[in-house]
DNA sequence: ACAAAAGTGTTTGATATACACCCATGT
DNA sequence: ACATGGGTGTATATCAAACACTTTTGT
């Protein structure tokens, strides 16, 4: 929530530097402990929750204004990103576009226009993210996929959307690559499995599964320090890994 | 290519009704005499190619936009959509942008706008289409996958996406059901599987996989009036279809 | 010593692959 | 009669599912 003054000014900054009617909204996906996690944003003066977005400069291409959002918003550069879909409903920022209405004329208020909005996902390494607030906002957090905040505008379907194209492409595209660390159990890829299909995967057989691939390469040392039996510690070996995406994880046709 | 009064008209249309810089390209396929063919249109005074396409009107939902711009094309109602890119390189429309810079100033020029684009394919049935150029194109007709002209700007980059898409999804979606006629061999629908898929498959395994997902319902009499053996006709189980599409065709984790 | 986590193996059924034979029809 | 397209069947390998035992480690 703007006061009129900064509306001013953002309205004026944005009109000389973005596309008008047309935002990026992208849904970035972590993994931690177990969990998969989704970073929100959360409003100044509202008790409102966003998924991370911005514009897109007049003379940019989009992938580059993903980018750079997500740059601002974690810190990171080299962000795993996919497009996914364009919501397009013409009331879909309906809310935005009334918000601001009687404080400046539509004419002059960027919130008042229409916008498409271009769904990305990103899966980014938990631990080297910093999620970090924008102007807009008061807060940038990680929220667990099983607690998550109610969402403003279509911010909800752009994220269940994000979540069925991420279970579609588990098998092209390298989605354990990039939301797992380096360094990892057989159980903890096992669990991020589970979690983005939405059910339990037996053990052995997902062991097994998964090392036929030839995709993941296992270290010497186990981890140490656990309360039971040390597991053994693995890693992508991307070659193999890109390779193996390219006809997709398992057969068909 | 337009005449200076043209495309002032044009430009003044444009700009009092549609969204600015969007438009929406489509890869309208269908299926006959065992080749995938595509829609393409021939513009006028130029000798170029270019998918059908549009752009969104400034309080009309992108998918009714597709839908409204391939009606006016092919004369089809409720033709199978899906979204499937946004592409948004800035300089994707440069020839355009160029085209017509010494005609008009670019302040009123419509065409000097930069233009993403959203990628739709459409599944059509080949029989039932009316292919029908719009206004600034002499030709709109079909053309073999194999046998395309070369397209303007990325329509050829726009085209393989459709086509990568096509072939992921051809699991998932209703691609058989929406680009086959009522009722058709099993032959013919082997053919459109290796069309698409870009290889042979074996005619006995194929038959027995796909009776085996229970999709289809086999007619009484078979085809007559053939050359050799009369084949059965089946048709669409549409209900079992999208259930079993809901899973997607085979197994997988 | 025991509970919990993790590593490894086996049996069974299902599915994919490869391949061979028979039938119908027009020339 | 035969060439061609089309229908049907069978053996084999491969893969997925279900399931049990053993090892390690902290308490």
């Amino acid at each position: 929530m703007f006061t009129k003054q900064e509306l001013i000014d953002f309205c004026n900054n944005a009109r000389e530097n973005y596309l008008a009617h047309i935002s990026i909204d992208c849904v970035v996906f972590g993994f931690h402990e177990g969990q998969l996690k989704v970073l929100v944003l959360k409003m100044k003066n509202e008790e409102a929750w966003y998924l991370p977005g911005g514009f897109v400069l007049k003379n940019e291409p989009i992938e580059n204004a993903a980018t750079r959002i997500l740059k601002e918003r974690t810190g990171l550069d080299e962000i795993f990103l996919q497009q996914f879909h364009v919501f397009g409903d013409p009331e879909r920022s309906r809310p935005h576009r009334d918000m601001y209405k009687d404080m400046l004329p539509a004419s002059e208020n960027w919130f008042a226009n229409r916008f498409l909005t271009i769904g990305y996902y990103a899966l980014v390494d938990f631990v080297n993210a910093m999620p970090t607030p924008d102007q807009h906002s008061i807060l940038c957090t990680w929220r667990d996929l099983d607690d998550m905040p109610a969402l403003e505008l279509d911010h909800s379907v752009i994220l269940k959307t994000a979540l069925d194209t991420l279970r579609l492409q588990l098998n092209y595209q390298p989605i354990g690559y990039n939301l797992m660390p380096k360094e990892f159990t057989m159980p903890e890829l096992q669990k991020l499995y589970e979690t983005i299909l939405g059910k339990k995967l037996d053990r052995r057989n997902f062991q097994r599964r998964i090392l036929g691939f030839g995709i993941l390469k296992r270290s010497e040392q186990p981890r140490k320090g656990g309360a039971h039996k040390a597991p053994y510690l693995y890693s992508f070996d991307l070659e193999n890994y890109q390779e193996a995406l390219k006809e997709g994880l398992k057969s068909g046709w």
